[in-house]
DNA sequence: GTAATCACG
DNA sequence: ACGTACGTGATTACT
């Protein structure tokens, strides 16, 4: 039998120092966890041991602080980031299996020696896997010791038997321990004899053996007289020392080995924490598969038995009679299936479905009762019924109703996005790792459950608990209204949108695309000609080379691996060579090329139109992301950019309306700062930017010249985003104490503003979240980091957070008023797109003046502010003429 | 997989 | 002494 024994303390702190910092998307620190599981892992490949301890820190509770709720081994010098990784590593080495071993009144290493000890007795092979040498001394002939240390990242461990400790300090073992004796050790507050270091101690021992052996005829001895003298004066130190610096062997921990054979992996809990740790290379690594149910074996959950019936007779009528139904859904064939006029079901692209299959399966909970649904027909009964369903992520049924023209009515409860309202920092949102998270049990089903339906069967298992939990959690934080009211109904908002698409001419696109490809040829010749050789211009590495290198410009930035190339460091050199101003337009066309014209190219349907997905539950301030295409970021800002928006078109006989909001984050603060200058400025109508230049200067808004407007435009937004100095003199381009002034004024000006700022840092330290107007919450973890940086984002992301979020809020208010309002209009007209604060309706000619009507008006009544709302809209054949 | 860059609000 | 405005997504190079 051969036993590894952990020093967890050890190996955390060394992985922790070994590693860069990393953290959550929240803010917890992992990097000590992931570099401990790394290091572990590479032990258990090369020791293949038959059982593994994990022995960590659990010294007397005599120094216990007093907010320190137990005794989360607060050891000197470990700072707040690492000590936080203590518990939820050990809550995951569990999972995976492993014993943690931990003994009050000891430490990690007196459980090293301990288990040595017994694994000696048993003549069995022991490994000590530390970042410690202190537990060299424990070295025999059954017991060795790897050291991990990390060297550029990389986990290296170095064996230690007797032969390699005798190799290296030419002393047993055992005599180590009188090494330490002498020489002490100030980490662990052993004073040893002073002026004996290593190399003195080393020699001593090694003649001797023993501080006994030294002691006993100190006179006798050859030494030198500066060394004796020191000796003597030391001795009681040294004998005091010789104690400290002996490992405990005989902690009272269980030392029957057979008892730390790794256990079975708890997939549930494993899957959760690292989801929670945003390790999700960890799964893999550790062969986690987070739909394995832990076994049940108690009594209580065997009485609860679950009646499976596939496609019972009476489905329809027992879904009548519930008041609710919990359903797990798998449309994974209906987001590219049509039905066809037959009625047989193929998949658009090419290959037929399989025979006899449907493509669409469904598990239903029904108190405890289990329905399983097979096929499009009973999928639409289940639709069509008047039992509320709840379930986990409605978009995608909305999309299958939308293309199956079946108006479902009775989504109930949306689990997926009550969870992202609770935690809109999660790196997803996964049933099984939130289950976990909250500790809660599947229901147990016995039966058969065929195969096909064994994954949604475990999904809809869990549901009934998390869902009772998480509508607990959102009554609790009083976000009803935002769940019920916002985010729910704009699900279905979201899945037209994604249905629609929006037109895409691709001839033309293509044709742009070539134009653009000659510019970059004649651009690549000139920059090679200049600089002299060819290269990789869209290498920033090899572009620093040559700029800074081999032309040697003036180098301004730097980043992590080498010269910084960006746009701004690239303006700055402009006039001191021609090659910049080359360098600069190729890299804005490539961009435009690659990302914009081959990159929508190759997403355009086969009916002409690009179909993007709207993430609900991404961004941590509530707005939605597009992706696959990203229609958000579609170039305007420059003239060769905002070309690309005539190649997005309405369909024949239709026009584009876009409308967007005139800045609705100004004017969300003005109105939850209560600002009178500024809330009167925009109930004047005034340009707020100009007016901004003349209050903060004291001037008249016709004296404001344009570059004050600008100015005061760039600290507007600053002021969005929780402004710096810094950030601001960089902006505008004048000093940072310049800009420092200017801050200073706007906040003396806007004082309304300027409490807010304080009170909403306040209120985030206080409660540990942010909160929109409509109750929408950021928890900010960076508040509490000790590092000042991180801290210093915190307030800016507490400062920014409710007006981006009040925002993003209203416009979904308004996408949901305006999708409703179309319809009830009987209107052809579909909303197509939102970016942030603009809304595309695609709508045919006889409805845009109505369309029009109704978006300027859903959108500025979205809700009532202490200042107006307005929207300004246009229309066009294309988007860069309704823009 | 990460870093750098740049597109948008 | 240090780093430097909020929120996103896609592409490319490179390890």
């Amino acid at each position: 039998m051969k036993v590894l024994v952990i020093d967890g303390n050890s190996i955390l702190n060394r992985a922790y120092y070994g590693i860069k910092a990393m953290t959550t998307k929240s803010g917890e620190f992992t990097n000590g966890i992931f570099g401990f599981l790394s290091i572990l892992q590479r032990m258990l490949d090369e020791v293949k041991p038959d059982a593994v301890a994990c022995a960590f820190d659990l010294p007397a509770p005599t120094f216990r602080h007093k907010l320190y709720d137990g005794y989360k081994a607060q050891r000197k010098g470990m700072p707040d980031e690492l000590a936080s990784q203590l518990e939820p590593l050990k809550q995951l080495l569990k999972a995976l299996g492993f014993q943690i071993v931990a003994c009050e009144g000891y430490e990690a290493d007196d459980v090293l020696g301990t288990l040595a000890a017994a694994c000696t007795q048993n003549q069995d092979d022991c490994v000590l896997a530390t970042g410690d040498r202190d537990s060299l001394q424990l070295v025999g002939e059954y017991v060795s010791v790897r050291l991990a240390t990390t060297k550029m990242g990389q986990a290296i461990s170095t064996l230690y038997d007797e032969a390699a400790i005798q190799e290296k300090y030419g002393v047993t073992p055992k005599e180590l321990i009188e090494v330490k004796a002498l020489m002490g050790d100030a980490s662990d507050n052993i004073p040893g004899v002073a002026g004996v270091g290593e190399k003195t101690a080393l020699a001593l021992i090694a003649q001797y053996h023993s501080i006994e052996q030294i002691y006993q005829q100190l006179e006798q001895l050859d030494i030198k007289p500066g060394v004796r003298k020191r000796l003597t004066e030391g001795q009681q130190s040294a004998y005091m020392s010789r104690k400290l610096a002996e490992i405990c062997c005989n902690a009272p921990v269980d030392t029957d080995l057979a008892h730390y054979k790794r256990q079975e992996i708890d997939h549930a809990t494993a899957a959760g924490l690292f989801a929670r740790l945003e390790m999700f290379t960890m799964l893999n690594r550790w062969g986690i598969d987070p739909n394995v149910r832990p076994k049940k074996t108690t009594q209580e959950q065997q009485q609860r038995v679950y009646k499976v019936e596939v496609n019972p007779a009476d489905f329809a009528a027992r879904l009548a009679a519930a008041e609710y139904a919990d359903v797990a859904i798998d449309l994974e064939e209906a987001h590219t299936a049509a039905v066809q006029e037959d009625g047989q079901l193929f998949l658009l692209g090419a290959k037929a479905l399989p025979q006899g299959f449907e493509g669409q399966r469904a598990a239903v909970l029904l108190g405890e009762r289990l329905l399983l649904v097979n096929g499009a027909e009973q999928l639409a009964l289940l639709l069509r019924n008047s039992a509320k369903l709840r379930i986990w992520g409605s978009k995608p049924l909305y999309k299958y109703s939308y293309q199956i023209k079946e108006n479902i009515q009775n989504v109930k409860f949306d689990g997926e996005l009550a969870a992202y309202l609770l935690s809109p920092t999660s790196a997803n949102y996964d049933v099984h790792q939130l289950a976990a998270q909250y500790s809660l049990e599947p229901a147990a089903f016995q039966g058969e459950v065929p195969e096909a339906f064994g994954t949604l069967a475990n999904q809809v298992g869990i549901l009934p608990p998390l869902l009772d939990q998480l509508l607990q959690e959102i009554d609790k934080n009083n976000q009803q209204k935002l769940l019920y009211e916002i985010e729910m109904p704009l699900a279905r908002v979201l899945a037209v949108m994604e249905c629609e698409g929006f037109t895409l001419d691709s001839a033309a696109l293509a044709n742009y695309g070539k134009e653009l490809d000659n510019r970059i040829g004649e651009l690549e010749e000139g920059i090679y000609t200049l600089a002299g050789r060819k290269f990789n211009i869209n290498s920033p590495r090899q572009l620093g080379e040559v700029l800074f290198v081999d032309l040697e410009l003036p180098a301004k930035k730097k980043t992590k691996t080498g010269y910084s190339t960006n746009a701004d460091v690239l303006d700055s050199l402009r006039g001191q060579h021609p090659i910049i101003d080359l360098i600069l337009e190729y890299r804005k066309l490539s961009k435009l090329k690659s990302t914009y014209v081959d990159g929508l190219l190759k997403v355009v349907d086969s009916d002409g139109r690009v179909r993007s997905t709207f993430q609900q539950t991404e961004t941590r301030t509530g707005r939605i992301s597009s992706t696959e295409p990203n229609l958000q970021n579609i170039p305007v800002r420059t003239p060769e950019g905002s070309k690309l928006r005539r190649f997005f078109k309405a369909r024949e006989g239709w026009k584009l309306i876009d409308a967007d909001y005139s800045q609705i984050e100004l004017r969300v603060l003005a109105d939850i700062a209560k600002d009178e200058r500024m809330i009167e400025a925009f109930r004047n109508g005034e340009d707020i930017h100009t007016k901004t230049a003349a209050q903060v200067l004291g001037l008249t808004e016709l004296e404001v010249t344009p570059q004050m407007r600008s100015r005061a435009k760039a600290v507007n937004f600053g002021i969005v985003y929780g402004i710096g100095a810094f950030s601001l003199s960089q902006d505008i381009g004048v000093s940072v104490s310049e800009a420092d002034e200017y801050i200073k004024n706007y906040l003396k000006t806007y004082a309304g503003v300027k409490s807010y700022m304080d009170q909403t840092i306040q209120f985030a330290r206080e409660n540990g979240y942010v909160k929109t107007l409509f109750g929408r919450r950021r928890y900010l973890p960076e508040l509490t980091a000790s590092n000042k940086v991180t801290q210093a984002f915190g307030e800016r992301v507490a400062m920014n957070t409710p007006i981006q979020g009040t925002a993003a809020d209203i416009i979904k208010i308004a996408m949901v008023r305006v999708f409703e309002r179309l319809r009830k209009e009987g209107l052809r007209a579909k909303l197509i797109l939102q970016v942030h604060d603009e809304l595309l309706v695609e709508a045919p000619e006889e409805e845009i003046t109505l369309a029009t009507l109704i978006l300027r008006e859903e959108m500025e009544n979205a809700i009532q502010l202490k200042v107006p709302l307005v929207a300004d809209a246009n229309v066009g054949e294309n988007w860069l003429a309704a823009k």
